[in-house]
DNA sequence: CGGTATCCCCCGCGATACTG
DNA sequence: CAGTATCGCGGGGGATACCG
């Protein structure tokens, strides 16, 4: 937090923005979450204190209010127009690591932050007017996540949570993949038939839900990023394509 | 540059993007500068290993290509594809600068970058094809910088450059300014007439030079950035606007 | 649940000196 | 000029315990 003694709007900007954790505290916020557990959950690795550090700090910057919570105890946090502002630039820095990054290293798997990120866009008017529970088991876990293998997401129409014991309903669908093909399909770089005709990934459950399954499904606001313009494949490719 | 252990693009992005410093050492190759001291010029106060470190680390990225310099010794440092596609996030956190940031606190006046950022975007085609030497005084120089009040800016029709001792040429133009208003000129805050109407710009010079020298100098790319909309003025103004 | 407070360690970074 | 190497410190942040 400290000055980079610059006048630049991009070194100011940047002594506020390009502070560690930050940049995704406030895709947390912009992608809805107000209740600090909430946001906790969307950076799990953050400690609480320091998470607590960065709300006061964006508070203090203007970037967030905070506010008694309405029902409950503790508080909710908002983005105020300046923290709102910040979308443009959080889409910005998302869209160069769809292009530019890779994505799938083990280190970077995470079950519990992939459910929490598919409850955050599931497609809720395309559910039944039901309680809906899907259970996840994962293949290809890294250690630190491999707490018991299942996942449990639970939907109603009011609600939706996501549950590493068993919530006890009755299971409507089960979902067994390999992690890291979910997490490609999820950020559009994997497809969905291609997946299931691969063994990557199965569904078991009635026909009509087994069905109704991918349009539940957003995918990552990321997803339909173009991807970067492959170095042009030399000269087989090129030769391949001609007419002969 | 520890992980965030996520997989998001957000996350990945930041990864290498929201490091101290890293964001302006970007700025600054995007702006054109390829030399290692050029680079430190444009971020005098990142110590040289750090500047180093991040630079390798850029490399590592692949966001930077280091390559032997053409002419004298040392070396080059390019954009790769990658690293040109941080034009828009450094561009869009610029613009959330403009816009939300106070950035004439006087810690962050700076006459060196000031005239640094200057000379890299003068308009050189509008110059008279020979040397013009310009000599700055600038008022409200924040201790730090005052060295020694004077700087000059040389203009050759192939080269431009500051410097912070008498370059012993003839001088064309002498700007006497306040540092403070000479930054807000510079980012659009204060227009060029009423800078001299009120006295914080004075030129003195030729009259064909100094009529020249508003057209010789370019403004910062984030000049021209609307500012926010003002909080709607809550009820005089809106009764104020009312038929009576 | 929604945080605070405290301790303490590690390493990011600045300072300085050195090299080709 | 364009860096590299080394040292030492300060504080950022993790771990843990505590509170309303």
């Amino acid at each position: 937090m400290t000055s980079y003694g610059q006048f630049c709007p991009v070194a100011k900007a940047a002594e506020i923005f390009a502070e560690r954790w930050t940049p995704l505290v406030l895709r947390e916020l912009l992608s809805g979450s107000h209740r600090f557990n909430d946001l906790h959950r969307g950076v799990p690795l953050i400690s609480r204190s320091l998470l607590t550090q960065r709300l006061r700090q964006l508070e203090d910057a203007g970037i967030v209010e905070r506010r008694a919570a309405a029902r409950a105890g503790g508080s909710e946090y908002y983005l105020t127009a300046a923290g709102e502002e910040f979308r443009a630039v959080v889409m910005k820095l998302g869209e160069w690591g769809q292009r530019w990054t890779r994505r799938f290293e083990s280190i970077d798997l995470d079950p519990n932050l992939l459910l929490w990120d598919m409850q955050r866009w599931l497609n809720l008017k395309r559910f039944p007017p039901r309680r809906v529970v899907i259970r996840f088991e994962f293949r290809g876990v890294p250690r630190v996540h491999r707490t018991c293998g299942r996942w449990w997401l639970m939907v109603e129409p009011d609600a939706v949570d996501v549950c590493i014991k068993d919530p006890g309903f009755e299971v409507d669908l089960v979902v067994t993949a390999d992690l890291g093909a979910m997490t490609k399909l999820w950020l559009g770089d994997l497809g969905f038939r291609s997946a299931l005709r691969d063994g990557l990934i199965a569904l078991e459950g009635s026909r009509e839900i087994c069905e109704a399954f991918p349009t539940w499904l957003a995918l990552s606001p990321f997803a339909t990023v173009d991807r970067p313009a492959e170095s042009p494949a030399p000269h087989a490719a090129a030769t391949h394509a001609e007419p002969s």
